[in-house]
DNA sequence: TTGACACTATACAGACCTGTCTGGTAAAGT
DNA sequence: ACTTTACCAGACAGGTCTGTATAGTGTCAA
């Protein structure tokens, strides 16, 4: 319940076994920001879940829109990271378009799934607010990876493929935010299944 | 830029012809909670922009959770309006699952889209708050929509065909939120097209 | 020993938010 | 003429939020 407290004693030891407040509270913002919202969860919240005193958050980070970046880019990180996983598995671009929606099911099964932490710091921030410059990054950064896999694929309309996948991949992470479904990752996979087939269709007929 | 200067004067009128304070409360509403969020907008700019006493909002609505949740549910009801108005331009089932997305391509479109209001208020709200359970109706009636459509036009696994247009809806609404691109409902369209002929198309073979 | 450093703990200012309360105005019903 | 109803205007209480300032603790290195 209380993880800090796993980090209270140091005792008898020349190199600090406790982790750096600045980790500790990035740590706590990724968990509470993305559970009940970046608006929503204030910073005195932050600081007694990691554990940390008010002017070590403002030694280490110019306020709370830069807690709030940093959460964002930790997220992007993370996302790409198991893309990037997920994506080495494969060889064939189709199938390296189809495991970034692999790379989702396994997050959006689990309990506390709250959607795409992305979508949701937009909905909730301010349209000038800084964070929003990382959300638009980790968009831009899918829609070319798409974007790219579809040309190797050989898709009639490469842009708009990449476009139709992220509508579902959008979809698929507000889906089962809303319903609570995890199934909505299979039913997007199933949908881009044909969406991938049917744009290199001409490709493959005029091959056969 | 300040609509409620324009009902200011109501001399020798028998009838007041200025709106009365509900309906300006929630039009205001309406605006200021969509346009910049339902935890962003306090209620002091509510009723400034209603131009109406703070007396008369709490004479009207409990609360801000009961203006809320009235403003979410006028959303509903416009929504369910202006897609069955569409829906009734046409008559073969599949067409009538396609004017699902044509309803949503004009709103997508105007400048000031700022998403699904239901995605957006979901994310923003605590999840205890009262108007979740407007949200839920909402997506539930989308989605009993779609399924009863699905079944009538001969889907082999209708349930499956609704929650994969369900996540194109909503992947259309966050793409074109995010990206400020109005082609994310054409593409969600094309889309839909493709799924719903594979879904139908055992019908459709086994019939020829 | 001294001082730099990273950190904790807490008090506080200033802003903002919701919701209540008081007082005043004007029209409509009786 | 009296009351009711609907409304506006603004003050206010009680809370929360961000960010700053103050004071104290423990560690390491020179």
């Amino acid at each position: 319940m209380k993880p800090e407290e796993m980090d209270k004693p140091l005792n008898g030891n020349t190199s600090s076994v406790r982790r750096p407040a600045r980790e500790r509270l990035l740590a706590a913002a990724e968990e509470l920001f993305y559970q009940d919202g970046v608006q929503s969860v204030g910073i005195d919240r932050v600081i007694e879940r990691a554990g940390v005193a008010k002017a070590s958050l403002y030694g280490n980070f110019s306020g709370k829109d830069d807690l709030v970046r940093a959460y964002l880019d930790a997220r992007f990180e993370a996302r790409r990271a198991a893309i990037e996983t997920t994506l080495a598995l494969h060889e064939a671009p189709r199938d390296k378009m189809l495991a970034v929606f692999d790379a989702m099911t396994e997050p959006l099964a689990k309990p506390n799934y709250r959607g795409c932490a992305f979508l949701r710091a937009t909905a909730e921030m301010p349209a000038d607010a800084t964070g929003r410059e990382v959300c638009r990054d980790a968009r831009r950064w899918t829609r070319e990876l798409l974007s790219g896999l579809a040309k190797e694929a050989g898709a009639s309309n490469p842009d708009v493929l990449a476009k139709q996948l992220v509508v579902l991949y959008d979809g698929a992470a507000a889906s089962a935010q809303m319903d609570r479904d995890p199934a909505a990752a299979a039913e997007a996979r199933a949908a881009a299944v044909l969406l991938i087939d049917a744009a290199c269709a001409k490709r493959v007929e005029s091959r056969a």
